[in-house]
DNA sequence: CTGGAATGTCAACGGGCGTTGGCCTACGGT
DNA sequence: ACCGTAGGCCAACGCCCGTTGACATTCCAG
């Protein structure tokens, strides 16, 4: 190895990169992953397909590089008790406006494997883990994790992907107050009322 | 135009016929639209690729008749207020498991224009027709609808595409408990309560 | 100023896809 | 027994895909 180089100097390759995976998010989440061509993604970022498979090998490592997603799930420790429903799909909603990574994950999810795990990874820990902090019981924190999951990706798949009409209209503030109430049960609740 | 032949005397192709709907379910619920080829559906149908051509003209035709779809929900007027969320999930959960077709419209929805409209009629239609014959304000039915089919299509999101292990291990018993409550309320209840 | 590395272009490959049209086979009405 | 026709196969077409390797250009350290 030569001597430890300056540990972020800007390449000049680096917007490149930057318009590439943009163009990828973009074509990912409009077209799901076998639709969305290489070469397509390059002419949105004009540049030629080869360069792609240079800077991420191929395309599931564009993939994996496009479909990199954190939730951002806040600290639940600090939310008042009765307010963690709301508090958890107000969020979600504000993290999703916005941003088409969840899009693009979503649409691979159905038919990628590799997608599929890794929505599984994201959901199955993030959630758990910010639900285990109230509920100790690891296999029941799981449970309650998942409930939310789906509720949750439920509704983000009829607005976003499906776009089913009621559910595309509704505002923000009228899906909050329709499903606050059911993740604050899942998250709080027992079954069966 | 000769006479009027026999309504409904069988051909000989008729085995055939189903055997290509049969595989194409197979493989469009397991790949989902893009990925299912029709030579591989032609080869489990141990026919040549060319014959599906000629009965379902071609790949969106194929597509259209092995999605054909019908929710069968039960009349819900005879079935008391309170147990309507209850009824309707158990319903749900007994159409899916073996009946992969759901499957195939849900990975299809996800990158087929076509699926989507189809998945949007589908729910859109049937949920609120069932649903407008207790709430008679169109748009809070159509509401409704929608926040059933977000919850209902979540589930089945995360159980059978997903799989997402907390949902998948579950029972449908255990479903039932946690999410009848959830489309009762969607379904009779008021919103922030 | 110079030479090598970084950045980018170009043309082509092998392969799989949906789809087509021609040809063979065997059933079944007359 | 005949033969029209429905059912089925085969080979090929044109297209687009992901991917590759050779070549051109630009940058920058020495």
């Amino acid at each position: 190895m030569t001597a430890a180089t300056e540990p972020t100097r800007p390449r000049r390759s680096d917007a490149t990169r930057a318009a590439i995976l943009q163009a990828a998010r973009d074509r990912f989440a409009a077209e799901g992953y076998e639709r969305a061509t290489i070469r397509a993604i390059a002419a949105d970022a004009r540049i030629d397909p080869s360069m792609v498979m240079r800077y991420y090998g191929n395309k599931e490592g564009l993939f994996a590089a496009a479909a990199e997603f954190d939730l951002r799930l806040p600290d639940l420790t600090t939310v008042p008790p009765g307010q963690l429903g709301e508090a958890l799909i107000r969020h979600f909603l504000s993290r999703w406006e916005g941003d088409e990574t969840l899009a693009a994950l979503l649409r691979a999810a159905s038919t990628n494997p590799g997608a599929a795990e890794r929505m599984r990874a994201i959901f199955a820990d993030q959630i758990t883990a910010a639900v285990a902090a109230f509920d100790t019981d690891p296999a029941a924190a799981a449970r309650r994790a998942g409930l939310v999951a789906a509720q949750t990706l439920g509704l983000a798949f009829t607005r976003y992907i499906v776009q089913l009409p009621p559910i595309v209209t509704m505002t923000p503030e009228e899906l909050i107050a329709w499903v606050a109430p059911t993740l604050q049960r899942y998250l709080s609740g027992v079954p069966e009322n």
